[in-house]
DNA sequence: TGTGTTGTAATTAATTAAGTTACATCTTAA
DNA sequence: TTAAGATGTAACTTAATTAATTACAACACA
């Protein structure tokens, strides 16, 4: 299993709005076209990037503005709008903890899978927004 | 989305074949009483432990054994033997060619995925059985 | 007021995980 | 030689999640 596309669709649709800004109305349905997806799947996204104060939507009239300089947005901030399962890894439920090595499975295991997760954490928080401008141009 | 629960589980099934070694026969039914899933499920994640050569498992008589010293066994090695889907994130699947950001999103973004996993694996790589078995005691 | 947009709910189809049943095949001991 | 117990694997089921889609109320502005 894997995490969603939101993460891939919203650094997009991000990237597209900073793009765009002045020359496009940056609409869901505009949004939409560039991405390849429904227009709802990028409402939904842009819902959560503003609640995350990552961006504006203007309800009524449309169209979505970074709320922040693209410097102050790195990929784990976008990872965290949209993404709410976070875990790595599934566990399994009801290890037996009549066993010695069910008792304490969980004690051992986690801190490494926690440890992986914040390794990928840091990797993503080390590219901002900005970067990628740079590089799509 | 996550990573299925067979890593946790295979990491655990590990642990109990060296725990148990020389005191009960490692029968997937034996396991599947540790780890309180159905036998069938550690029969299917043993499977592929042995396919990536870190167990033998005895056919007819049953059993499971370690195939390598548990030093020489990371977390990494478990994860890849039991999880065949390893992209990290799903990518939206036909971004517009005809749009700039479109166009050029896979080869600014794959890049970033790509150190994100790669800094994952590193970091359950640097984990061996070995020093969670020291941990559990 | 009419047009176009957002926000959100509800439905559907596809995918996957995990549990379960079933059974052919294999190994050993009686 | 056969019976018991185990593995390997297929098939089916249930549940969860993704993504697409339809629908519509609420909203802003010309």
């Amino acid at each position: 299993m894997q995490y969603s596309s939101r993460f891939s669709i919203a650094t997009h649709v991000l990237l597209a709005i900073y793009t765009f800004d002045g020359q496009y109305k940056c609409t869901s349905r505009f949004l939409a076209e560039s991405v390849n997806v429904n227009p709802v799947i990028i409402r939904n996204i842009l819902s959560k990037l503003q609640k995350e104060g990552l961006i504006y939507v203007a309800s009524g009239i449309g169209g979505a503005k970074l709320a922040k300089d693209p410097k102050e947005i790195s990929l784990l901030d976008i990872f965290h709008a949209v993404e709410e399962k976070e875990d790595l890894f599934r566990f399994h439920e009801h290890p037996n903890p009549d066993c010695p090595v069910g008792k304490n499975i969980h004690k051992v295991l986690d801190p490494r899978i926690d440890h992986a997760k914040k390794a990928m954490e840091a990797s993503l928080a080390s590219t901002t927004l900005s970067q990628l401008i740079k590089e799509l141009a």
